[in-house]
RNA sequence: GUGGUUGUAGCUCAGCUGGUUAGAGCGCCUGAUUGUGGUUCAGGAGGUCGUCGGUUCGAAACCGAUCUUCCACCCCA
């Protein structure tokens, strides 16, 4: 017995409208990285393990998809590191290859391997699956699409400013109403953990504040006395719990609070560059709001972090983004500085949904359908499909005579514009009936003006 | 990776403390309408109750395993 066929978990099948749905989210992103000079290109599904591996924290570690060595190559597994428990080791004797976690890495194992090749400060996007053996949830998938954009190869915060309008025009021009750039600073952060003295716990005070909106002031403190953070440390972060207002006063705050440390200074200094500089012309719309407990991609980023959210809407955030000064140097090529965005465009997918945002046009794949009446009409309805077709209009001669009823059903399930009606009578006259059938308005066409006025 | 949750027709869901032939709405197909879809009316098809095993005279229902869904952590798009 056939068995009922199933897709593993986490991830999905597209249906045409919802491919088409997709395209649309792609094609606006790809039109506004063109447009700030970005160029396109690709790399493989998966790498080696070794260029993976490490890369993004123990966490990382454990989502990044292993494949397996095929064939006689599964013979090298080291049996002995199995008996021992050390299953990183048992791992890699079995497998030297694994899927792709996020673009970023990928990106900077190219940049580096094909330095000579390139013209640097070098822009490119990449839009391409990713997977993740995380478990899923909605809005969480092992299979996605990260649509990014990095620069590498200057430390220039000009990038920093082109990437928050792309963010605007790209999320404004998908029609979102309402959403947020949250920007901070890892140099703040870093500033943050040394004039409490605890520079060396950066990453557990910042996980533990970046919880904020979610567990509330209580809960952070809590979280930061179980990391060990000292009482006096805790005192002294706790202004930042309430820190509100808008984005001048919370930078003039940030100012004074890290006046003593050097990074932390060159952070604020470096937020309020971006901040002025954006305000020189303005965004559509978009609200950037400086945010000091964001703290994303601790792993690698250096200077600006960035996360956008939708407002209104019950979903993560939509898109990410960051600087790296370093992030090649894992390749072995030092000093290029790097940063970059990504949208999650699975996330904006759902948004738009929710949010009913999408255009009732890009679902439509076909513009004219013609009605088969038999043989003898077929002859006359060719020649004119094909003039139609070279004219860029999409047609469909249905491909059986069968009751007009069913033909018609066919079109409206289609969500065809027009459906041509080219039977005997028309012959005669040398017109074609055509029926629009979101009005079921009809009307009588010299055959030598349809295109004239389907075109129009 | 930890704790929980879900699975019955194409879809959304009923189905009582285990008891004949598992239901509804929507969708689908056929006809009313042999040159007209979206409305209406009449009829029809469609289910190994996620899968495998166990308990029982008897399981959609109880137990176990497994897969899947969603949720909270962890982390993240």
């Amino acid at each position: 017995m056939a068995q009922k066929p199933s897709i593993p978990k986490g991830t999905r099948d597209f249906l045409p409208f919802q491919v088409n749905r997709r395209d649309y989210i792609y094609n606006t992103i790809k039109g506004v990285f063109k447009k700030f000079g970005f160029a396109p290109i690709e790399t493989p599904s998966f790498e080696l393990s070794s260029t993976l591996m490490g890369k993004y924290g123990e966490e990382g570690d454990r989502l990044i998809f292993r494949i397996l060595n095929s064939g006689e190559k599964v013979k090298k597994a080291d049996l002995k590191s199995l008996e021992e428990g050390n299953l990183p080791r048992f791992a890699n004797s079995i497998s030297e290859k694994a899927l792709r976690y996020d673009l970023t890495v990928p990106f900077a194992r190219f940049v580096v391997q094909h330095q000579n090749e390139l013209t640097f400060p070098f822009k490119r996007y990449q839009i391409q699956p990713v997977w993740r053996a995380d478990r899923p949830q909605k809005g969480r998938y092992q299979e996605f699409y990260q649509c990014d954009a990095d620069v590498v190869g200057s430390d220039s915060l000009l990038f920093e400013i082109d990437f928050i309008q792309i963010f605007d025009e790209v999320l404004t021009k998908l029609n979102i109403p309402d959403f947020s750039i949250k920007i901070n600073n890892r140099k703040v952060l870093s500033g943050i953990a040394e004039i409490t003295g605890e520079e060396d716990k950066i990453i557990p005070i910042t996980v533990a504040i970046d919880k904020l909106d979610k567990i509330g002031e209580e809960g952070v403190v809590k979280e930061l006395k179980e990391k060990g953070i000292s009482d006096q440390a805790i005192k002294m972060i706790s202004p930042l719990f309430s820190l509100t207002g808008d984005n001048k006063r919370m930078i003039s705050f940030m100012k004074d609070f890290l006046s003593d440390s050097l990074i932390g200074s060159k952070g604020i200094e470096e937020l309020e560059y971006v901040f002025e500089k954006t305000n020189l012309f303005g965004l559509q719309r978009a609200k950037l709001e400086f945010d000091v407990t964001l703290a994303r991609g601790l792993n690698y980023y250096t200077g600006a972090i960035f996360e956008v959210k939708a407002n209104g809407v019950q979903m993560g955030s939509i898109c990410g983004g960051g600087r790296y000064d370093d992030l090649t140097g894992l390749f072995g090529m030092n000093g290029l500085s790097g940063v970059g965005i990504s949208f999650g465009a699975d996330r904006i997918y759902d948004v738009l949904t929710e949010l009913e945002l999408f255009p009732e046009d890009i679902s439509q794949n076909l513009d004219v359908l013609f009605v088969n009446f038999g043989e003898k009409e077929t002859q006359f309805c060719l020649p004119i499909v094909k003039k139609l077709r070279d004219n860029g209009i999409s047609v469909e001669l249905y491909p059986d005579a069968t009751k007009l009823k069913k033909q018609f059903k066919y079109a409206d399930d289609r969500n065809v514009k027009y459906t041509a009606i080219f039977g005997e009578s028309e012959i005669a006259k040398n017109q074609v009936t055509l029926k629009n059938m979101a009005t079921g308005e009809q009307t009588s066409v010299k055959v030598d003006e349809i295109i004239k006025s389907l075109t129009k």
